[in-house]
DNA sequence: CGTCTGACGCACG
DNA sequence: GCGTGCGCCAGAC
């Protein structure tokens, strides 16, 4: 468990350490950090953390369904399936392919 | 301090 | 299997 003053702080640090290739979803990030159902805060914490100088993979979070439902706000709709893409991660119609495969849940891998 | 909003998730029909 | 509605927590105003 982090143990940041910010919530922000904890959803940057769970998804910085995403590995490469692999996908996370917001609900697993927010259950990992106790806040269990509330996955729009921890999407809305990726808001926050565009721009910022460790880039956050934030790409590599995407909803329970493996589709990329916060590509609009990666400045534009193709840079998240391009960074994707770009790790090996097969993207179609904005959803991830082998979602369940590719699928990096928190809880389980760090505890 | 009350209200609205949001990169979600789940139950229901 | 898909569309709709409600709940969830945290921050902005």
């Amino acid at each position: 468990m982090i143990k940041n003053s910010g919530f922000f702080e904890q959803v940057y640090e769970i998804t910085k350490k995403i590995p490469y290739g692999r996908v996370t979803t917001y609900g697993a990030i927010g259950n990992y950090l106790g806040t269990g159902g509330s996955a729009r805060v921890v999407g809305w914490a990726l808001n926050s953390s565009r721009g910022l100088s460790p880039f956050i993979p934030a790409h590599r979070v995407v909803n329970r369904s493996g589709i990329l439902s916060g590509k609009k706000h990666f400045g534009g709709s193709l840079i998240m399936k391009q960074l994707l893409e770009n790790e090996g991660i097969r993207v179609e119609e904005d959803k991830v392919v082998d979602f369940e495969k590719l699928f990096w849940d928190p809880r389980k891998e760090l505890h």
